[in-house]
DNA sequence: TTGAAAGCGCTAACAG
DNA sequence: CTGTTAGCGCTTTCAA
């Protein structure tokens, strides 16, 4: 029934125009209340609901907006689209999903758009497979906003936290525990590792201001930041090295939760024999065994932000400037550093 | 530049009508070959791209498909949302994500389609608030497939595995380990519980196979299936019984995570004091400590399968009849039950 | 094989 | 305050 009812078949049964019905449906200009009443009888009467794409074209906009990231299945992406989808909505704006795997020929095609054109009024993008160097390529005329560590150079608004001030709290925070070999585990020494070189940058920072040195050998590098890779690393750690260390950053809850995994099956004791941090503060880490210390990044504050100058950008008719957006982050010491006395004691 | 380059600008640059352009962007119909270089030609000159709006509008489809869930940061979700991007995107669809935080208003408003008309093309919907009896208000029009353990009425798919007979395998693999007193932990003894029940069904038709009685003070009901859930229920299985369980089944691997950390903070060891079980195979139940037993539903096939049956919908002019699939499952047999050992000895 | 032209359903100048 | 009307850019029927 409903289908195909359109704003002039509403028209005419209410004997008005076209133009006055989209004016009472979009809550448009000053109607006559009368009219207006007329108007939305005949439209509750023949059930007619807008065609969003019509109303699209006309406008110009799609009223959505994508968002890009690597894995879905990831915990700390999960989270934050959450955020995303939920601040979008209040605008008003629908979310568009893509994961590109971290390929980089797929992530360049979205910023390229091709065959998306008008699809989306704006993208925010989280690279993985992509550098820096290679976001100048994008086409300049989409509105976007990039999520995570690098640094911007215009053009686009960057969104993420401190990585080096937070990277050396988490070292610190080991340092200060009286750990001597603290291993490192995330690093990625190539290009498109930007971020993680931000957190090695941290680990480096901590030892240097406490008068250590950094043993080349406790840092680690990893292709990913999964639980696989923290315990291939960890194992490496444990297996492959004269002395073993007695704390582990490592660059990722996930990482984390890999190295504990190895850990418990070392028949190990986290904290008495090695401490570990993580990074993401996502869910798994409050209820692992043990709770993992985490440098929490607050990702609501990122979510808002993020569609927040993204929606800012699309509306704005001339160019906005590049930012580079600082969100809040803390570290939260839980079990698997402090022990479990200690962190119970804390509270919940 | 490349903005506002419209077919007709190609056409008339390449001296041809806009149908022409059309027709060979678009590869249909049988263009001579020269025309085809010309109209090219003008295409990569003028860097015309296609307005998808437009587009839609005209063809009256949005290429776009909904899903709808309750959460996205529910690992389960997430894995399976992946899987149904992928295969969305191989047929030239986008997704487009909603979650609905479990409302039921929400979850309605989605289904009625309203002021979303024609966004998308049909939904893939993971009730939560809604009952398998409200589904029958919705718009008989919109094509949809239900994820799940409800039944269905017609009019529409339902994609899911059978809960009972796995919730029985489950059972039956703890009573087989010599467990007596097995509690269950998820039941959900209400109208919108019609997931929980199937399971509990199959705890009791184990139960009834094994010729043992069914303690009642064993099953546990849960709000939700989230850590916290399973976390308070271990606790008062443990604190507010006479005589505690020797195993638990969880109707969630996150319940059985946060079953997993109460023990832990408790000091009881698993599997010797307390053997494990959960549902869903999310990958934190593998590299927890100690790594879940879980009922292993397929998800990519159910993620496939989604995606498959709602295309079929959205292209079948004459209504397809509803149909139940149920994809495979299995028990995945780990430390949380059989031992560190046993687990090791049976592969990575 | 290709052109002309009529919409798809809505928005928004431009009158009145 | 409301009607008229010209598009938005593409698809597609009907002719040629």
């Amino acid at each position: 029934m409903a289908k195909g009812v359109t704003l002039r078949d509403v028209a005419e049964l209410a004997g008005v125009s076209s133009r006055t019905v989209s004016n009472v449906v979009n809550g448009y200009a000053p109607v006559a209340e009368a009219t207006r009443a007329r108007v939305q009888q005949a439209v509750d009467k023949l059930g007619y609901r807008p065609n969003v794409l019509a109303r699209n074209l006309a406008a110009g906009r799609s009223g959505q907006i994508a968002v890009v990231v690597p894995y879905l299945d990831t915990p700390y992406f999960a989270e934050l689209l959450q955020g995303i989808i939920r601040a979008a909505r209040v605008q008003g704006y629908n979310v568009l999903i893509d994961q590109t795997d971290g390929d980089a020929e797929h992530e360049k095609l979205f910023l390229g758009r091709g065959s998306q054109h008008l699809l989306f009024d704006g993208v925010i993008f989280s690279p993985l497979g992509l550098a820096q160097s290679d976001l100048s390529e994008r086409d300049p005329s989409l509105p976007l906003v990039v999520l995570g560590e690098r640094v911007s150079d215009g053009g686009f608004d960057h969104v993420g936290i401190d990585d080096v001030a937070a990277s050396l709290e988490a070292t610190e925070h080991l340092l200060g525990l009286g750990r001597r070999r603290v291993a490192a585990i995330g690093d990625q020494p190539y290009r498109t590792g930007e971020a993680a070189q931000l957190r090695t940058r941290g680990y480096r920072l901590a030892h240097e201001r406490a008068g250590l040195p950094v043993r080349e050998e406790l840092v680690v590098s990893t292709p990913r930041f999964n639980r696989s890779d923290g315990a291939t690393a960890m194992a490496h750690l444990l297996d492959d090295l004269e002395e073993p260390p007695d704390a582990v950053f490592c660059y990722s809850d996930l990482v984390a939760l890999g190295a504990l995994h190895t850990l418990a099956s070392r028949g190990l004791r986290v904290p008495e024999d090695i401490a570990v941090v993580g990074y993401d503060d996502i869910e798994d880490g409050r209820y692992s065994n043990p709770p993992v210390t985490t440098v929490s990044p607050d990702k609501k504050v990122i979510a808002e932000t993020a569609v927040e100058r993204l929606l800012k950008r699309i509306s704005s008719s001339t160019p906005v400037p590049g930012r580079e957006i600082r969100a809040p982050h803390r570290l939260i010491p839980r079990a698997s550093t402090i022990g479990r006395q200690a962190a119970a004691a804390d509270g919940p």
